[in-house]
DNA sequence: CGGAATTTTGAATGCAATCAAGTGGGGTGG
DNA sequence: CCACCCCACTTGATTGCATTCAAAATTCCG
């Protein structure tokens, strides 16, 4: 098993070194050198960013898992997004001095922290930049809308098997076919509070998933779905149409 | 009352007409160009876009309430989001030849609809196109943030209290003082699919607020909160950061 | 004035949270 | 190497909040 999840971990790697190349010539050189000159390595659970912090700067993830929560004064806590490599993060809120959220590494990551000016400056030379910026954005909507859709109507079920697919689509960046294997880098925990429900319902969810062979679940949230079509239904998707709404083409 | 109302109407169509001139000159007027050139007015209920039509538009509302949504397959329907006059919207998901959204007119309304090739060719020449088109993609996050941080955590008390927060503050664009009142152009059923809840849980909780004094409600959704801070309590926000995070400054 | 839509209220149901107890794996220190 | 601890996961029992169903009251609009 530990073969399967280096396997995917290699897969991963791999998919995230394939997401620079496919860009506009131009506009990667510029991106890569952003990313160069402000680059950072952090270890897991390092948190980046507080909630009040300021926002002076926007992010961009070479490699691993960040994400990013709000939480209530009791200190209930909501994930509001996942963001993968490749992808651009705005902590910032309407006055972007100050951010709205917390950002915390959920694998060793890397990150550039591109301060507002360095970017809109290269951004203004070259207008492939703000496109992608743009499409990156637009993802995000997409992807918080769905959830949303989700934690509003919409059972546990629903919601988790939603997630799965979220996740897994935008974490292999490969069509769903029969027995795919993904890894997901959270606790049951983490995956509650990105769900909006609690560990142990999590826990019940995947167990009744597994039980009636929509899935497997091994070794800490490694992930093997066996009935794409039975898990597709419950999750109200169909995986094309979702990864075209929710994947930048990139 | 009605007077009172027609005081609120008048009020809020003041505020539109400010928010344009605020702007810096040149991208006020570069604005005001294509509003005007791709203008069109609506009327109460128009569905402007459907789920899975094309997004080769970008929308600017004139004046009015415009509703985004979502819904499952078996009717049941999420609002996403509210956008106000003034700010943009984007249709478009990742792959931004299909929308992941419906959009309806809330009230009559004056909206602009900015082919993306316009847009672009626009903000090309004025940078500061683009700068607002961001911070409104901001704000747009930050209030969809705070939404699903209710959604998935906190009660209905919560969220309904935020909900009216959030529109309280956008609409009126206004700071939290006593006895502020304001209208909200939607049937409970609707605040009820903003809220993530049903109809009938709207009226008991709004009921609620009214019995122990902290709003009354009259005249379909018009809304006099008397208790600002007890609600604020309730909502877990402080209007003043909360304007901060999600209106944008303009 | 009449009909339709919205709001209000009551009663019963059900889904997910919470509380609580127990299992199992991985790492640490004796 | 083993014992221990800690953390994550699992499962059962109970509780509670919000939904649904149903029906009445009110408001809006033609």
């Amino acid at each position: 098993m530990s073969d399967s999840l280096a396997n995917a971990v290699s897969q991963e790697l791999a998919d995230v070194a394939r997401i620079w190349p496919d860009c506009d010539t131009t506009a990667r050189t510029v991106l890569r050198g952003l990313a160069d000159e402000h680059g950072f390595t952090r270890p897991v659970g390092h948190i980046t960013k507080f909630e009040g912090d300021d926002a002076t700067a926007i992010y961009l993830v070479k490699s691993g898992w960040l994400l990013v929560s709000k939480s209530l004064e009791d200190g209930q806590r909501q994930i509001i997004d996942i963001v993968l490599a490749g992808q651009f993060l705005d902590p910032g809120s309407a006055d972007c001095s100050v951010s709205a959220f917390e950002v915390q590494a959920l694998t060793d990551i890397e990150v550039a922290v591109i301060p507002r000016d360095a970017w809109e400056r290269a951004a203004q030379k070259n207008a492939e930049l703000h496109r992608l910026f743009h499409a990156d954005l637009r993802s995000a909507l997409s992807r918080m809308s769905e959830r949303m859709l989700r934690l509003g109507k919409g059972t546990a079920e629903n919601i988790i098997a939603y997630a799965l697919f979220e996740l897994c689509l935008r974490s292999t960046r490969k069509n769903m076919v029969e027995r795919v294997m993904f890894h997901i880098p959270m606790t049951q925990q983490q995956l509650g509070d990105f769900c909006g429900l609690s560990a142990v319902h999590i826990c019940r969810t995947l167990r009744r998933f597994s039980r009636i062979g929509l899935l497997d679940v091994t070794d800490h949230m490694n992930i093997v779905v066996r009935d794409v079509d039975s898990l597709a239904e419950i999750a109200e998707i169909d995986p094309a149409d979702l990864r075209q709404e929710i994947v930048p083409a990139i």
